[in-house]
DNA sequence: TTGGACTGCGGATTTTGTGCGGAAAGTTGC
DNA sequence: GCAACTTTCCGCACAAAATCCGCAGTCCAA
């Protein structure tokens, strides 16, 4: 955990709510000149406080229509048991995000695919026949509500 | 829904990926020149396809400890009721996610904290007296196996 | 053939990125 | 307690690179 001033702190909301702004742009809301302002930045993805940068696509003008939440039980909570099922997860591209949960559910997945027939495509040839899943509890989004990056600088 | 062409699906893969190529090197990966790639990627964000772009930041690293998935049920399912509970959720910058769902469970909310005790203080004091609320399960995340942006474009 | 859309080229402007001098803050030794 | 040293970081200057405009040529489709 990286060692921050209140400067870093505001590049980095600045940057997780606008990752495109130019060097320039970006050093003059902090209050610096562009060279320390980029040194920083290179610094702070250096150290990995900042993994990336992306692109933030709209999923409906795409023709990804479909977003589920999928509460997954395995049979066995051992841990290689646990490797081998996110191991599968990562090789699957419609699981966006995979979380192991503490409690009964073992797993929650996010999955964006593009209609409700590839959906269900996806659902009984990849992810209920996986090895050591016990049970999979599905939730179609109906609408999202809200939908932002990272963490709440902002407080 | 637009419509795009294997080009604009190729810089939207990119940019996805890597949301701060230089527009040169956006274009030779496509195989344009940079003029014309750079007005496809204005197009795209004109029209909305690119929605802007985000600095992915390790959360454990700027102090973020806690990852949890709620699962709300609401008193009254009537439209009123859903959009002033989705008002009440974009106040809230812990909470980075709030999907509205079928079934059930009326929404799923991602909320990010510093840790266990602010979590608990959020949990409460601001999200189990809101308005409507009938109840609240929440589930810790332990680890995260796979956290992946956006639309599963690689297909 | 003509219109429309898009590409590639050239060049002005802006941005990125590095080297260097100097100020501020913290540290060591006396 | 204080001076000298070290460290760190800023801002300036300048070179390299990218952005982004006008313009002319090209490729389809009507």
């Amino acid at each position: 955990m990286a060692t921050l001033d209140g400067i870093d702190r505001r590049l980095l909301a600045e940057l997780q709510a606008e990752g495109r702004v130019t060097n320039v742009e970006l050093a003059q809301r902090v209050g610096l000149t562009a060279p320390p302002c980029l040194r920083r930045v290179r610094a702070l993805e250096d150290a990995g406080v900042i993994r990336g940068y992306h692109a933030d696509l709209d999923a409906s003008k795409l023709g990804f229509a479909i977003t589920v939440f999928a509460l997954v039980s395995l049979k066995s909570q051992a841990e290689e048991s646990l490797r081998q099922f996110e191991d599968h997860m990562r090789t699957l591209p419609e699981v966006r995000e995979c979380h192991m949960l503490n409690g009964e559910i073992d797993f929650i997945l996010k999955i964006v695919s593009r209609d409700l027939q590839s959906f269900q495509e996806f659902l009984t040839s990849k992810l209920t026949p996986a090895p050591n899943v016990a049970s999979v509890k599905t939730s179609l989004t109906i609408r999202t509500a809200k939908q932002v990056p990272g963490v709440p600088l902002e407080d």
